[in-house]
DNA sequence: TTGTACGCGTTATCAC
DNA sequence: GTGATAACGCGTACAA
C-alpha cells in the first residue's frame, strides 16, 4: 500500500490540504452585495430581487460554497440532529427501527446521531448532556436488552430534553412513546397455543424492568386464565432478550423427563426462541414435534430458520419512522399533540407450534 | 394519552421550558473568575491554580453546565463527529461493522451520524455536502447493495474530506479502505468444495461494480483453474447480496434436470445464500444431498440456519473498528501513515456441503 | 497565572 | 429591497 505504484493515484483531500472553505461573505463578495443578502437568499428569508437572487446562486455555484452549518446551530440554537439511542445493532428488530428513524429523518435533513450505549460501556446519563450541548435536539430511545434502562435514568434524559421512546414506558410517566399492542398480541399468541391443546407450559420472559417484557407476560397470562388455568402454574424463566439466554434457559426449562415436560415454550422474542431452537437442536429435541416453540418480533430472518416460528409481529420500520414523526412534532414550534394508537401486534401462525404429542 | 390519570404524570421538558442553558461568562461569575479561566479548565489547556479550579468545577457542577458544542465546533473548525454511511441495515454485516465503528468512536468521545442513503433515495452526493458543511471531520463508506455506490460518487466524497472505505476498493485511486482478504478466502472455500469432489459448480455472484464481489470471484476462479478446469465453463449469476436475488438465480441455476444441473452453488454472501436455501426449500431440492452451497460473511444468524452454512469468515466488528481508528489517524495532526494489512477471511467449514451423489 | 479582546460564520434587528 | 451591526458561545493570542 505504501508502495509506489504505476497507476493513477491519488490520496483523498483529506487533512492535507486544509484549504479554507468559502463563507458568506466570500459569496458576498463574489456577487457584490452584503452578506446577509447571501442569508436571505440561504434562508428565503426577506424579498430578494430575482436579479440579485441570480447572482447570488450564482456565485454560490461557482465557490462551490456549503453553509457552515456549526455556525447556524450556534446562532438558530438548534442542530438539526437528533439521537439515536440503540442498545444491540446484532438484534434485526432494533436494525430495522433505526432504518426506519433514519427514512423519516432523511426526509426532513435531520441528521441521526447513533448511539450504543452498551458498545461504551458509558452511562446512559452521558445521552443527557449530548442534548443539552445542543448537539442534539431530541433523542429516540431504543429500550432493550442492557440498554443501562433503569427508569431514572430515561428520566433524567427527558429532564434535558425531548425524548421519544420506543417499545418502552416509564410507570407513572406521561412520555411520548410508540409501542405496539403485545399485549394483546400475546394474548392471541396464546389463545392460539391454547386451541391447539397445549397445557403444559412455560415462558421464556423478557427482563423484569422492561416494560415490553411485562406486557408480552401479562398477554400470556391473560390468554391462560381465560382458557380456566392457573397461571401461576405457568413457570416464567426471565431471560435478557438475547439469543445466549434462550440457550441458557431452555436448557433449565426443558431438563425433566419428557412426559413432565412443557410441550410448548412462550419465548418473549425471537432471538431467545432461536436460542432455544439451537438449544433443543444440541439436546436432540425435535422442534416441534417434541416441544413447540413460539417467538415475538417476526424478525426477516424468521423466513430462514428452520422450523419456521410461530410468533408475532411487530412492524418494526413503521415504529422507527413513526417515532421520528412523532419527535418531530414535539420539536416543532406548536406541537399538534396528535395522539398515536398503539401498532398492531398480529399473530403469525407457522411451522413450530403444533398440538403435542400426549394429549391427556 | 390525552386523558387524565391519577396517577403522578409529568411530561419531559420538551420545549416547552426552553429555559437558557447556563454559558461559559455564567460559570465564571459564578466561580468569580474570568471566562478565558472557565475556558482553560474545561481543555486543560493553560495551566491554573489549584483552588479556581477547583472553584470552576464547582460552579460548573452547580450550575448544571454544559458546554455548547456547536460553538466549539465553529471555532475549532471540527465536529468530533463522523459518518456511516450504510446501504443497509437489515444486513447483519453492515449492522456489525456499525457496531464496531461506534465502538471504537465512542471512546474518542466522537459522534457517529447516521446515513443510509437508500433508505433516503438521496444521492451519495449528499454526503459530501455534509462533510464540507463542517457537521462531518470524515466519513466512513461501507460498501454494498444500493448504496449508490459509483466510484464517481465515491471519489466526489474523497474530494470533499477523508473517507475511510470499508470492503470497497477504486481501482487505480489509493483511498483508504480496511477490507479482508477474500480473494484467498474464496480461494480456500473454492479449493475445499473441489477436494470434496465438486466438478459441476456454479457462481452466484455479487454486483459487477462492487469489489469484493470481483474479488471473490476471482478467489472462486483461481481455485477453479488451479484444479485443472476451465473457468470460463462454470456459469456466473450476478446477484446484487441481497436474500431476493440469492432466490431468483438459484431458480435460473437450478432449472435443468438433476444429472446436469451443478452439484454446488458458490454464493457471494451469506444473504443470497439463504435466498438460494429458500427457493431449494419451496423446490423440494435438499441441500446438501441434492446441491451443496456454501455462503460469504459468516453472518451470527447463520448458526440458526439448516443446514449450517459453509462459509468464509469476515470480522465484522473488528473491521468497523478498525475503519474507525484508520480514520482518526487520518484526522489527526500527523497521520501515522500506518498501513493495515487485509483481515483475514477464514473458511469456515460445515454442513452445507458434502461430496456430490453422482460422482463420475 | 489570569484577564481582555477579537474572531469563527450565521442570523436577526434595525435603519435606510 | 438592501445593507450595516450586533449577538450566538467559545478559544486563544496578547498583555498584564
Amino acid at each position: 500500500m505504501s508502495r509506489e505504484s504505476d497507476r493513477p493515484t491519488r490520496k483523498g483531500a483529506s487533512s492535507l490540504s486544509p484549504r479554507k472553505r468559502p463563507t458568506m461573505k466570500d459569496v458576498a463578495e463574489h456577487a457584490g452585495v452584503s452578506p446577509s443578502t447571501v442569508s436571505y437568499v440561504l434562508n428565503d428569508n426577506g424579498s430578494v430581487s430575482a436579479s440579485r437572487r441570480a447572482r447570488v446562486l450564482d456565485a454560490m455555484r461557482v465557490l462551490n460554497y456549503t453553509p457552515n452549518e456549526s455556525a447556524r446551530s450556534l446562532k438558530r440554537r438548534s442542530a438539526s440532529a437528533i439521537g439515536l439511542i440503540v442498545p444491540d445493532l446484532a438484534n434485526q428488530f432494533f436494525a430495522l427501527v433505526s432504518e426506519g428513524v433514519e427514512r423519516a429523518a432523511a426526509e426532513r435533513d435531520v441528521l441521526v446521531v447513533l448511539c450504543a450505549p452498551e458498545a461504551t460501556e458509558r452511562p446512559a446519563f452521558h445521552h443527557a448532556k449530548l442534548l443539552q450541548s445542543q448537539r442534539l435536539d431530541g433523542v429516540i430511545y431504543l429500550s432493550g436488552a442492557g440498554a443501562g434502562g433503569s427508569p431514572s435514568l430515561i428520566l433524567e434524559l427527558a429532564e434535558s430534553g425531548p425524548v421519544v421512546l420506543v417499545d418502552e414506558r416509564i410507570p407513572g410517566f406521561d412520555l411520548p412513546a410508540v409501542v405496539s399492542n403485545g399485549r394483546r398480541g400475546a394474548r392471541e399468541l396464546t389463545t392460539y397455543v391454547l386451541e391447539q391443546g397445549h397445557r403444559r407450559l412455560a415462558i421464556i420472559g423478557g427482563p423484569d424492568a422492561l416494560w415490553t417484557a411485562e406486557q408480552r407476560l401479562s398477554g400470556y397470562r391473560e390468554a391462560i386464565a381465560a382458557c380456566g388455568l392457573d397461571p401461576d402454574d405457568v413457570p416464567v424463566y426471565v431471560g435478557d432478550y438475547r439469543q445466549q439466554s434462550g440457550t441458557e434457559l431452555a436448557a433449565i426449562a426443558l431438563q425433566g423427563p419428557p412426559e413432565e415436560r412443557p410441550t410448548v415454550l412462550l419465548c418473549a422474542n425471537d432471538l431467545m426462541a432461536f436460542g432455544v431452537l439451537d438449544y433443543c437442536r444440541t439436546a436432540g429435541i425435535r422442534v416441534p414435534e417434541d416441544v413447540s416453540i413460539t417467538g415475538f418480533d417476526d424478525l426477516p430472518i424468521t423466513s430462514l430458520v428452520t422450523p419456521r416460528l410461530t410468533t408475532v409481529r411487530q412492524p418494526a420500520r413503521e415504529m422507527g419512522q413513526r417515532a421520528a414523526m412523532l419527535l418531530f412534532d414535539l420539536l416543532s414550534d406548536e406541537p399538534s399533540g396528535e395522539t398515536y394508537e398503539p401498532f398492531p401486534a398480529t399473530l403469525q401462525i407457522r411451522d413450530s407450534v403444533v398440538p403435542p404429542a400426549d394429549r391427556p
